[in-house]
DNA sequence: TCAAAAGTGTTGCATCTACACCCATGT
DNA sequence: ACATGGGTGTAGATGCAACACTTTTGA
């Protein structure tokens, strides 16, 4: 039997949210941890840890974010596997991961595990487009994590991994212009999204300020996304 | 410093080219090699190796995409990394690639790789819907690198991975029949890949039995595939 | 009654698909 | 000449973007 190397193998995960900004528009934010020894001590990376000898990179991924934010994730999937020689000082390989979380989750439960006691102080979410400086490679892998959701939201349903489970087509419409940066025709909109067969109306409404707009649920047949022969060994959807 | 885990990374690799079968039909095929070890003796298993403390994990994937085949790949790019605790006897992670092999260097240098004494013995090719019982999760790997091919065929140049620097659009049809495994209709196909700009005609024609068709090559400003932001870092292309 | 969002209809444009048809070559 | 693959044309279907229009609510 070969003996172990000297190469250690971490977990890092990009997790992801919409959260509405000062303007009243949502936006895309993520939390990120202030490290507190070198490599990169004081400056801010993604939350993770080393892989441990019983545990899989996506359990130790699920560990770290819930460590890091308290939450289960709606959504979780393997991005990359980075391991550049030169990534690091020492010899590190990391499997990164990117997660969704619920919008409402976060409000909800990010107060409990504050008052918990157990939520770590360096911690703090950032929008998207108004990161800071980024410990090691950080700062590619997340423009990385943004391009696979850009495109992934265009042929699946991810972005209901932002959502509770009923909400509106103009929730999920906002959703889809965050992600996306741009607007979408709120007609044509509804349109392709109906067309998907994603999609559940329920026979409840939102009431607000005008008319009161429908409520739908997803479709739990159909796949979050499509993962390929991988199915959900290696992927934690809720 | 945390010291070194028990923890060991590997690498692997799906390397993937089009043959010619009895039949006259183009089908993909692939090398494996038979492990003389335990676990999994005498089952086959996908090419590959440790990682080594010097090099990067796509470096290592060429070098032993080079010792199994003798062959430089014309497209190669991380499929997966596998690190369920219970995938090997012992812990493993294995990161795995796929690669694109070009048909005339296949059969230009394999003949040399064999004459050359280098060429390891317990490797065969198989074709892809003929493979025999395979090592840990491989079965399971090499069908997610056919979903991976088979969806990036559909919004990218990655076919021309199997193909020489110049070809016809039959070539290239055929190429695309034989990973999709469906009939393309020439017109359509000629139109749909001529409107994509990739494609620069050449002067020449291949001369055979019916009307020469025109030689084309490959818009090298284009990208082979859109890696978005990791760029050429962590793939490697010819 | 008015503003604004929810929801429907319509039109034009681009693209895809199927298939008819002509072209050029070796046999 | 003719069989065969190379290459062009075209009509119908489908999908999408733009935008006019109607509906329903709270204020």
């Amino acid at each position: 039997m070969t003996r172990s190397s000297g190469i250690r193998v971490a977990v890092s995960t990009a997790i992801l949210t919409l959260r509405r900004g000062d303007d009243g528009d949502a936006g895309l934010a993520l939390p990120l941890v202030r490290r507190t020894r070198e490599p990169f001590a004081d400056q801010w990376a993604l939350p993770g840890g080393w892989l441990t000898e019983t545990e899989s990179p996506v359990d130790a991924a699920a560990r770290t974010l819930a460590e890091t934010t308290g939450l289960a994730p709606s959504y979780l999937e393997q991005l990359y596997a980075f391991g550049a020689v030169d990534r690091s000082p020492t010899r590190v390989v990391s499997i990164v991961y990117w997660a969704l979380l619920r919008q409402d989750d976060v409000m909800a439960q990010s107060a409990a595990h504050l008052a918990s006691g157990h939520a770590p102080e360096n911690v703090q979410w950032f929008d998207i487009d108004a990161l800071p400086a980024l410990a090691f490679d950080h700062a590619k892998i997340i423009e990385y994590a943004l391009w696979r959701l850009r495109n992934k939201v265009g042929y699946s349903r991810v972005a209901h991994g932002f959502l509770p489970a009923e909400f509106t087509l103009a929730d999920l419409r906002e959703a889809y212009e965050a992600i996306l940066a741009k607007h979408l025709d709120p007609a044509n909109f509804r349109r392709q999204v109906e067309a998907t067969g994603n999609l559940l109306p329920t026979e409840r409404f939102r009431t607000g300020n005008h008319r009161p707009a429908r409520l739908y649920r997803y479709n739990t047949d159909v796949e979050l996304a499509d993962r390929g022969p991988l199915g959900s060994e290696e992927t934690s959807i809720r």
